[in-house]
DNA sequence: ATAATAATGTGTCGCTATGACACTAGGAAC
DNA sequence: GTTCCTAGTGTCATAGCGACACATTATTAT
């Protein structure tokens, strides 16, 4: 249960929510997407409820379309968060109430599970959008430390840690970086979820090894120093490799 | 929605529901725990509900201890499987209307969200036990073509896909094989969830260099041939080596 | 008994992937 | 130019892996 906007809940289904943990990637750092609520003042995942005639997964699109301006992106469940305390003390919708601004309280104030999502997006392309509910929509870098709402800051670890795990199963790279990328904006990407350093040399010889990657004649301009090569994914080797996952251990 | 048992709907949430895909191994086999239904002659996957004060997690650790008597069983989710049309037109709920045999049928019209979960059990330590709607419990080895409740064939197989993904995240061997096993039996089971064939001398080197395994002094006896050495588990050593992984790819 | 059969236990060889590491090249600031 | 920083490329030794051969032991057929 997260997002709160002006909505007739009759259209939504009792006791089931969606939370998304919008992954993007820039300046080297992970960040995810957060609301930050206009009366409780905390931060929220985008999330919401699920219409009689969806999927969770149509759901999670709409919602992150809301909030990314972003159609048809890559988005997995990884996890339902079930604690039967969990939605329990919600300030957000104790503040809405007195505000006056939460049409069905009694909804609200049910038990929800919520179903996690992940979704990872190219940073640049994303327009953040508050809702009704929230003051502004940000990327928060990952090392920020937050008051967050309700369970979000595990579901937020959770996502992280499925990401991890799933780095040789999923397009991250393809996904979470623009069209054409340099060879040490992928490694950061790489150091960056995986929490440790990568051998700068061993790392490019694995990652072309794998044969998903094109060389572009191109290099990247205006950085301080030796221009590196861009290079871009070839979806098509790059889904036909994941099929067996790219091999080996980072 | 699965089970259909006497209850009283008002315990139990709704739209919400859990279905347990229970993996055996036996005579060199994968097998799944099924009921088959009195009235609609259907299998099912066992499954149920979700009680106000329970997190799913504990709701499937009852459902699976109804079924099987065991207790604290290595329980994982793995998918929502949320189709607003999966819970449509089910013959078992008809069927059990029609036999007057549930006490609420309005409960069981809604449309219902189910959470896949997986378990792996010892084969001989349960004890099969079907619930009043069905006629019978059994093991079915996954080769068995049958006639399936709803979308429970497609919670099986995404159950296997699972189980394949995380050969080296978690303890299959440890949780689906008895306390003593073979090498062979052992390298069957990682056949059977992978789909093909491996080399015996290689895998059981690979196997032996994790140094998970104690190798004891009997050997099995009654065979047919030559009488292989029995294993067991260090699970210290196990769940100290799963923390990064097995590595390597099969 | 003896031989045939079949499964298990153990060892070798060559290749590839990987980790550790060093040198060269190019762009910016001075 | 010189300095500094980053990017591009190469080497070497080792561990792990796939492919494969031979000896051992238990049952079964004769």
């Amino acid at each position: 249960m997260t997002e709160i906007k002006p909505f007739n809940s009759t259209e939504y289904m009792n006791h089931i929510s969606l939370d998304c943990v919008i992954f993007g990637f820039n300046n080297n750092e992970l960040k995810v997407l957060l609301l930050h609520l206009k009366y409780s003042k905390e931060n929220t995942l985008p999330g919401g409820f699920l219409k009689y005639d969806e999927t969770l997964e149509q759901a999670a699109q709409r919602i992150v379309k809301e909030r990314t301006g972003l159609d048809n992106l890559f988005l997995k469940q990884f996890k339902v968060f079930s604690d039967p305390e969990r939605s329990r003390s919600n300030k957000a919708v104790m503040d809405g109430i007195i505000a006056g601004t939460i049409p069905d309280p009694s909804f609200f104030e049910n038990r929800f599970i919520t179903v996690g999502f992940y979704a990872l997006v190219d940073f640049l392309k994303v327009k953040p959008t508050p809702d009704f509910y929230s003051d502004h929509c940000d990327w928060v870098s990952l090392n920020t430390e937050l008051s967050m709402l309700l369970d979000h800051k595990q579901i937020i670890q959770e996502a992280i840690v499925t990401l991890r795990l799933q780095l040789n199963q999923q397009p991250i790279g393809l996904k979470l970086l623009p069209e054409k990328f340099t060879m040490p904006e992928l490694q950061k990407l790489y150091e960056t979820i995986l929490g440790r350093d990568l051998d700068r040399r061993n790392f490019q010889r694995k990652m072309l090894n794998y044969n998903i990657l094109d060389k572009l004649q191109e290099r990247k301009t205006g950085g301080a120093h030796k221009s590196p090569y861009l290079y871009s994914f070839n979806v098509e080797r790059y889904q036909e490799a994941l099929k067996d996952g790219l091999s080996g251990i980072w």
